[in-house]
Parts: C-alpha cells; structure tokens; sequence
DNA sequence: GAACAATATAACGATGTCGATATATTATGG
DNA sequence: CCATAATATATCGACATCGTTATATTGTTC
C-alpha cells in the first residue's frame, strides 16, 4: 500500500514490456532459451513448430525491447536472453497460477 | 539454464495473465490500488481521467483474471488488488527498466 | 559471381482490443 | 413505484497484432 507501484514516466515502457510477455508463442521462446541458454532461429523454429517467418518477427520484437540478445555468426543468428528478470516475473506468475489452481 | 520456465500446460494462461498488465490503463489502475488499498469506480474514473465504461470494462477483465477484487456496498463497487504477486512483478519490471535508463 | 542456406522483411487477411457513446442493470430514497 | 445514482454491458469504428505466404537480405562455398 505504498506509492508509485508503476510511476507515470515508465508507464508505457513498463506496459510494452508486459506485452512481451503477453503471447504464447513469446512465452515457448523464453522458456527454451531459459532451458538452453542460447538458441538458432532454426532450433527455435524445430522445436516450437511455428514458421520461420513468425519466429523472425517475435525475436525482433523481443530484441527491440532488450528481452533478448542477438550473436551473428556465419549465417547463423543466435539468441539468450537478456533481461534476466523475465525469469523471475515468469517463475513468479507461473508459480501464482498453481497456487490459484489448487486453491479451486 | 533449467527446465520449463513455463509448463506447456499452464502457458496460455501465463499469456493471459501478463496481457492484464499489458495496458498503460490498467496498470495505472493496479498503482492506485496498490496506493489505497481499496477504491470505487468513481475515484478511478476521477483519477484516471478515463470515462466510466472504459474503467468498468478494464475492472471487469482484471476481476476475470482473479488480479482484482470485488467487494460491493450499497451503490459502490469496491475494488482492490487480490494477487498479490503482480505488486512485486511491477517492482521487478520497473526496477529493471530504470537500470536500463541508467546503463543508457 | 552464381548457387545455395539462414535469416529478415513485406504484404495480407483474420482476429482482438482500445476508447467512446449509448443503454441496461442494480440499489437507494422519497 | 418513480427518480436518481453508481456501475455494468452492448455496440461501434479505429488501430494493433497474429500467423501465413512470398520475397529480400546476408553470408558462405565453389
């Protein structure tokens, strides 16, 4: 019951990075590259079974928004994650969802 | 660098879960709550600036996401944070995007 | 520099969600 | 039971984002 739980000047910011968290999809890439720590576009695709283009463009917006880390090398792209609070919020929310279901 | 960060089973529902904190609205929303513990609809129309149906609208998903409380009173809808796990993800997710700004 | 492989980008239709306006519901008081 | 107040719901147009398909870019190899 304290002040400024979200402050106005990072509001928005703060809302884009929840949208981050906000897709499935987004949601499998973090859990893997939780797992694996580092990850090809095609690994990626392999296990996710999304197409290419679509895991491109939720890497892109993950790695605009600082959530994760990209390394060239050769033609390959690989990815980590960045942000290592993702973990902990995910772990958080996960671990709230249980809860919430024995509760019922 | 461990296993399942977010179970297959329960992902979807994480998704659902960071989409309520996804807005600027409803994260205004949860920082007034968390303020003053407890408020009706009418003094987060008045402090957001927001017209009713919209903040009505916004309640109603929270409250459907377990993220909020209903306690009603005569005329009054109450409302208050019930998870409160999102208080420390907040925290954590601005926390992270001051450091950001600094390293910037 | 031509052929190929990995990744990125563009364009598109389908669907979802925002805020606004209008209306319905619920509860109180006269 | 009628008027009023607080809240909830319905509908709508504008805009965002999803996944898909097609194409462009980038880097390697011969």
């Amino acid at each position: 019951m304290e002040s400024n739980l979200v402050p106005r000047d990072i509001m928005h910011r703060a809302a884009r990075r929840f949208k981050m968290l906000s897709e499935p999809v987004r949601l499998e890439i973090l859990s893997l590259l939780h797992e694996r720590g580092e990850m090809s576009v095609q690994e990626l695709v392999e296990e996710t079974g999304q197409h290419q283009a679509n895991i491109s463009k939720h890497l892109r917006h993950l790695a605009g928004e600082k959530c994760v880390k990209r390394r060239k090398e050769g033609l390959f792209a690989y990815y980590s994650i960045n942000d290592p609070t993702l973990s902990s919020i995910c772990m958080l929310v996960c671990g709230r969802l249980r809860q919430e279901a024995d509760a019922a």
